[in-house]
RNA sequence: GGGAGCAUAGCUCAGCUGGGAGAGCAUCUGCCUUACAAGCAGAGGGUCACAGGUUCGAGCCCUGUUGUUCCCACCA
């Protein structure tokens, strides 16, 4: 049944086909089955604002990997895709594209805005969608959720309600981080802090009475406009007769104390600091110990208040300028000093963030936090690698309650209404009809939001239909394998764990497995403004999906950083080529469609050795993958198919195909497809779809090979006496195919081989094939030879003749024997010495010791087959 | 100021619980050997950052140093 494949694998031709393939199966759905072990990962929702990249498809490939391989070993799998509103992000993006239509959010309303935010989820949501399945991606597209759909609302819901109900949710007064572009509360992870060049300000404050005045230095003198104290350090002898005493402000002219605090470090610029509680959170804190009036100068777009009639309306930055240029005139200002500080930064805008008191809500965190630092301490969640735990450990022990209220539209809106009767708060699941103090109708419901991520923290149990009672929560919570990268452990994954542990008295998951960041070739992480990022898309239409996720899955060690190479996905492409052009290989010599018995009474020595290799290779492959070591999975996958089965097997099978015995040729199949399809299997989970339309064209039992099983160790298929007796044989190739090289001999002029060995049974063999890959005309074995004119060929086992007189030069041969012969007395002093201490025999393993014991042997026997090759050879000048 | 990662062949990186240093790419040599030139057969190239220590034995474990990247932190 000679088929004929395209010479070159074309992955555009395959991959589609293939993927609708499976979802006809309806392989990716996980139905819930009876008496199976579930294997279950959530999908870190992409957020919708715009497109998959590099990131996404290292942490695609990752779950999907993880999924496949499940799913092979007989796991009833889940991995619950969607995707997340993103609500600052996604918001940000739908204002921008309305300036361009010269429209504000103001101008469409409340509903219009969330009709043209829907709109954008349904177009840029379903891309991502379509993204991940181009990736190959098996998600249970039956499961599809959106963190802000009516489920997870209802989630959200319950949760704000029922830690409302416990206290652990409470409406407060606070300095918090105000983003003056988005004009919205962020958390504090929300905040990345950036160095930047700054000034340090001196300014002299003069004290009511006359008495002089006091130096203090600030980086942001336009907020004296609301200080309402200057404080020094109590044990500060220089200062410490001026506490009590009243300054001047100066430009306002108000009077504000001198206040004492242990906030202040003495050795610090001048000792003295100005305190503007309402727009630092250090100075907050400091005003709610001495009961200091909060002056608030900033409006929410960073502009100066009406209340300052010379300076209101201008931003910031404009009003720093005129407020130094005042203080000058006035004789306020003593120096200006460069200073390099840390900024806070909108993670979304990046637009330098604004300490603001305001009225918000806050969940609190002492509570949570504990529990959720417990579970990872004994072990119910593992961090792979561990070492991320401390960045976990090290967020949860430091927490401050969490602002989860956001001045968007955008997201989850805040299950609380206001009573305009009596003041309190209605907090509900559904909406009140009235107010649940005074019956008042006249209620009216919070218009913020909340933060994204806490709807994100419920994503395990939300998606499976929590707080409901469901047959999926029921049978897939708590999840297994949480992948993502470092990046977002204080965001979300710190976040799910106790929103877990509170909500449903179950760790989510029991694994977090870190990857790192896919960076570009110069190791810069890929970005918009660099303009460096690459469209992971882009390059499966120029590879193939498997190229792209083979590269994404080799190569690193979890948790480390990766770059992005294209030459490495190039190798990749190349070896997918390789894999095809086996099977096309296998197929041209196959006669039936029908699977080949394996008869194990049948087997030639090469048999025996592939099939014991490849059920290493099992066994290894099947440990790394349950390691989370995918690296090395696909590592020892790599090898085994371009070296052992290519280069080796394949190559050595030949000769039996070839050849007039046909049992011979039938068992050669038999072994060929067992061995392919097995690693076919083994490969699957990197590589799908390749190994799925080749699986196909194959001989098989079964639907498809995603829904095959998992290859398991053959104790029977285990042949350790004849792996060694293969390596034997394989070293007498290696070894002539060197000489030949080293003298420029082409392949097509062939040379009789002889092998002189005490193996000679072994040797007899593999004649066959030996004549082809050692490039012989004939191969002659027997204890000994008289071969004048040869070039000898001396490997541990066997000592080789060639007759090749013309192409030897004597002298040369001579000198090149003798340096063998020297790295092989190097080698065996080596061994010697190492066999003769006493510490070394007497403490390591038994196996180690005789380990050298076998090479010291190796390498005598070796010397004794030079020292006779250089004697012959001398005779022969 | 705390914490972490990294430092291995020209480049990008593996190297799992310590047992004579590996891959891909690049370089060099020879090959269209009927699966594959996106290929085959070979070759060269490394005091595993540095200095100590533990050990019979260290790229791997411990201490310190240097360089580098990242995270966290309220020094106004």
């Amino acid at each position: 049944m000679a088929r004929e494949l395209a010479k070159q694998y074309d992955p555009k031709e395959v991959e589609d086909r293939i993927y609708r393939s499976w979802l006809n199966g309806k392989y990716f759905h996980a139905k819930c089955e009876e008496g199976k072990p579930t294997y279950t990962i959530v999908i870190p929702p992409p957020n919708i604002t715009g497109q998959l990249h590099m990131g996404h498809a290292l942490d695609n490939t990752l779950q999907d990997i993880l999924i496949r391989f499940k799913r092979m070993q007989g796991y009833d799998t889940l991995w619950v895709p969607g995707t997340d509103h993103a609500s600052i992000a996604t918001e940000a993006k739908i204002v921008e594209k309305m300036r361009s239509e010269g429209l504000t959010k103001e101008d469409v309303g409340r509903d219009g805005f969330l009709k043209r935010a829907w709109e954008w989820k349904k177009q840029y949501g379903g891309r991502i969608i379509e993204q991940l399945k181009k990736m190959g991606s098996s998600c249970d597209w039956d499961r599809e959720r959106f963190t802000l759909d009516e489920g997870c609302n209802k989630a959200v819901n319950e949760v704000f309600v029922r830690l409302y109900e416990k206290g652990l949710i409470y409406r407060g007064e606070r300095i918090i981080n105000w983003c003056p572009h988005c004009k919205t509360s962020i958390s504090d992870a929300e905040v990345e802090y950036e160095e930047q060049t700054g000034h340090f300000w001196h300014l002299r404050y003069p004290f009511k009475d006359g008495s002089g005045c006091l130096e203090l230095a600030t980086t942001r003198p336009e907020t004296l406009l609301g200080d309402t104290a200057v404080a020094v350090n109590p044990n500060d002898e220089r200062y410490k007769d001026l506490v009590g005493k009243t300054l001047i402000l100066p430009i306002v002219h108000r009077e504000i104390p001198v206040i004492a605090d242990d906030y202040v470090e003495t050795d610090f610029g001048t000792g003295v600091v100005k305190i503007t509680p309402a727009h630092d959170p250090n100075d907050f804190e400091v005003g709610l110990r001495h009961n200091l009036e909060v002056i608030n100068v900033l409006t929410d777009d960073a502009k100066i208040v009406a209340d300052y009639p010379k300076y209101a309306g201008m931003d910031r930055y404009e009003a720093r300028k005129a407020i130094v240029a005042d203080l000058e005139k006035e004789g306020a200002l003593v120096k200006i000093e460069e200073h390099v500080h840390n900024v806070g930064t909108c993670y979304r805008c990046g637009t330098t963030v604004e300490p603001r008191v305001s009225k918000q809500w806050f969940v609190k965190m002492k509570p949570l936090a504990g529990p959720a630092i417990d579970a990872v301490k004994n072990g119910e969640t593992k961090f792979v690698p561990q070492r991320f735990e401390k960045i976990y450990f090290h967020w949860l022990e430091n927490i401050r309650d969490w602002c989860i209220s956001r001045q968007l539209w955008w997201g989850h809106r805040i299950p609380a209404w206001y009573c305009a009767d009596c003041g309190e708060i209605t907090v509900s699941k559904t909406e009140p009809h009235c107010c649940a103090h005074c019956k008042s109708k006249n209620i009216e419901q919070d218009p913020d939001t909340l933060d994204t991520w806490f709807s994100s923290a419920l994503w395990p149990f939300s998606t499976l239909g929590w707080p409901d009672e469901t047959e999926d929560l029921k049978h897939y919570y708590p999840t297994n394998t949480l992948v993502t990268g470092y990046d977002i452990i204080p965001f979300w994954v710190m976040r799910m764990m106790f929103s877990g542990i509170e909500q449903t008295g179950q760790v989510p998951f029991d694994t977090v497995l870190i990857h790192g960041l896919v960076r570009d070739s110069q190791g810069r992480k890929m970005s918009k403004s660099l303009g460096n990022g690459v469209d992971p898309l882009e390059v499966i239409d120029k590879y193939g999906a498997d190229a792209l996720r083979f590269s994404l899955a080799t190569g690193n060690s979890p948790g480390n950083d990766m770059r992005y190479i294209e030459e490495r996905v190039e190798a990749s492409r190349n070896f997918a080529n390789k894999i095809w052009n086996a099977a096309r290989f296998i197929l041209m010599n196959l006669k039936t469609d029908g699977v080949l018995p394996i008869n194990p009474a049948d087997f030639a020595l090469e048999d025996k050795w592939i099939l014991s290799k490849y059920n290493t290779l099992v066994s290894e492959v099947t440990e790394n993958l349950e390691k989370y070591e995918l690296g090395m999975a696909v590592q020892k996958l790599y090898d085994f198919i371009w070296d052992v089965f290519c280069d080796w097997y394949i190559e050595i099978c030949k000769s039996r195909l070839n050849g007039e015995d046909e049992k011979a040729a039938d068992t050669a199949r038999s072994v060929l497809v067992y061995v392919f399809n097995g690693t076919l299997a083994l490969l699957h989970p990197f590589m799908p779809f390749i190994t799925e339309e080749i699986w196909q064209s194959l001989p098989h039992k079964g639907e498809a090979l995603m829904v095959s099983r998992w290859p398991v160790f053959d104790e029977k298929l285990k042949f350790a006496d004849e792996e060694d007796a293969f390596e034997r044989i394989m070293a007498v190739i290696k070894a002539v195919r060197n000489r030949r090289a080293e003298m420029n001999v082409p392949p097509s002029k062939k040379a009789k081989v002889c092998i002189a060995t005490k193996f000679k049974d072994t040797f007899s063999k593999g004649s066959a094939y030996i004549c082809r890959l050692a490039y012989a005309s004939e191969v002659s074995i027997g204890d000994s030879f008289e071969n004048d004119g040869a070039v000898r060929i001396i490997t541990d086992s066997a000592t080789v003749y060639m007759p090749m007189r013309e192409l030897v030069d004597f002298s040369a041969e001579l000198e090149r024997l003798k340096k063998e012969l020297k790295k092989a007395e190097e080698d065996k002093e080596f061994f010697e010495k190492k066999l003769n201490n006493q510490g070394f025999v007497s403490k390591a393993p038994a196996a180690v010791v005789e380990q050298q014991r076998e090479n010291l042997k190796k390498v005598l026997e070796k010397i004794n087959m030079l020292n006779g090759s250089i004697a012959e050879t001398e005779k022969l000048m």
